[in-house]
DNA sequence: ATAATTGTTGACTAATTAGTCAACTTAGAT
DNA sequence: ATCTAAGTTGACTAATTAGTCAACAATTAT
């Protein structure tokens, strides 16, 4: 009963894109609703604020992900396949992504993050290491697979997968700085550099 | 000849604190003003914009670090060591900020890079690259000497570098968004395991 | 002393911002 | 048909924002 409306999903999807292409900071309400082709009044009816609105974007995105890296990360897959996928799948996004936006994005999660760690309401933060979290969980297991296949270095999966985690979120930063895709060029072979992985392909000397 | 007064450098000052306490982007003249103790039109008798401003203060903040970065890698410190040095000083100086601030802020260029690399005045995006670009070579400088020494497996010092400083920007965006200093706890470790370092310190199996 | 230079101030404008609200509109249930 | 719940709108307030400017204050060279 009552009147339907997608402005909701709208909303949603404009924070998503002003925050990405831009920053949480500097993105207000009123770009909120023009580029949702919403007024300002029904933003309100909507959320209570921007922070609120932020929160469920973030969880909308996460949702959307979520399939694809499980699939990449499926146990099913060999556990070094995994992230070969998954750096051939970051690539593949960013640069649809850079041909969309016109620049290089990285990871919101990444950048957000590091913009509103330090505010007083901790909501938007919490969101956002959860889900980073969950995405550093991937690697984790993954590590333990190939640990225990024998193909890595990895006595400590945990605290190898932070240390992948953080190389991932600093090439993601850095393409975002310098606004060049082939930043994640290095991606495959940090990764292998990183977990020690015992022979590449062929034997070595 | 004419009055004289430190109100430039107390902006300066006051800019490199709220942008790497806060953010860019949220960071308004007023505020500046406030926390220097200088009336706006004084701000505007130096400065044009926050922009030119945060130009400024990002040079200084660099000049003031390049001769401790100097010292610690020193082409007559052990390749090696440098890294050590350099992992210890970064948790040190993070822990004092953390200390003075409240919150671990971690690297301001890569966090405000992030910020401020998809606005249309690429000025502040440019100097931050430069900076992150001297940072790196002393990466590179170090790496190069220590496959000449034969203590890593590293045929391309500069890719290495590029690995690697990805890795300290990803470690020290984590640290920022999640709020703790161990995350630098790994920074060695990770270190030695990226740059494939051939005997830790004692002879393995 | 005083003139020239350098820096300071507070009051000002105009634009943008978050947030409110009563009146209005649309859709489905009865 | 009409009642009710769900959504929309535009006009509003109050606060904050960037930026300007003429008058004023302090320092130093002459």
């Amino acid at each position: 009963m009552g009147r339907v409306s997608d402005a909701r999903e709208r909303l949603m999807k404009a924070v998503r894109e002003l925050i990405w292409k831009g920053s949480y900071g500097t993105t207000t309400i009123d770009q909120i609703c023009e580029k949702a082709g919403v007024k300002k009044g029904s933003f309100y009816y909507f959320f209570d604020s921007k922070v609120e609105l932020a929160l469920v974007g973030m969880e909308e995105d996460w949702s959307q992900h979520r399939p694809e890296l499980d699939a990449i990360f499926s146990p099913t897959v060999p556990p070094l396949d995994r992230f070969e996928k998954y750096c051939d799948y970051f690539y593949r996004f960013q640069a649809k992504i850079c041909q969309q936006y016109g620049c290089v994005l990285g990871c919101p999660l990444f950048s957000v993050g590091a913009e509103v760690s330090t505010q007083e309401d901790h909501r938007l933060q919490q969101k956002i290491q959860e889900i980073l979290e969950y995405k550093r969980r991937y690697l984790e297991t993954a590590i333990r697979d190939a640990q225990a296949a024998g193909l890595v270095t990895a006595p400590d999966p945990a605290a190898k997968s932070r240390i992948l985690f953080a190389y991932y979120q600093g090439l993601a930063t850095q393409a975002r700085i310098q606004n060049n895709l082939n930043v994640f060029k290095d991606a495959i072979s940090g990764t292998y550099e990183l977990l020690g992985v015992k022979k590449p392909q062929a034997a070595a000397a």
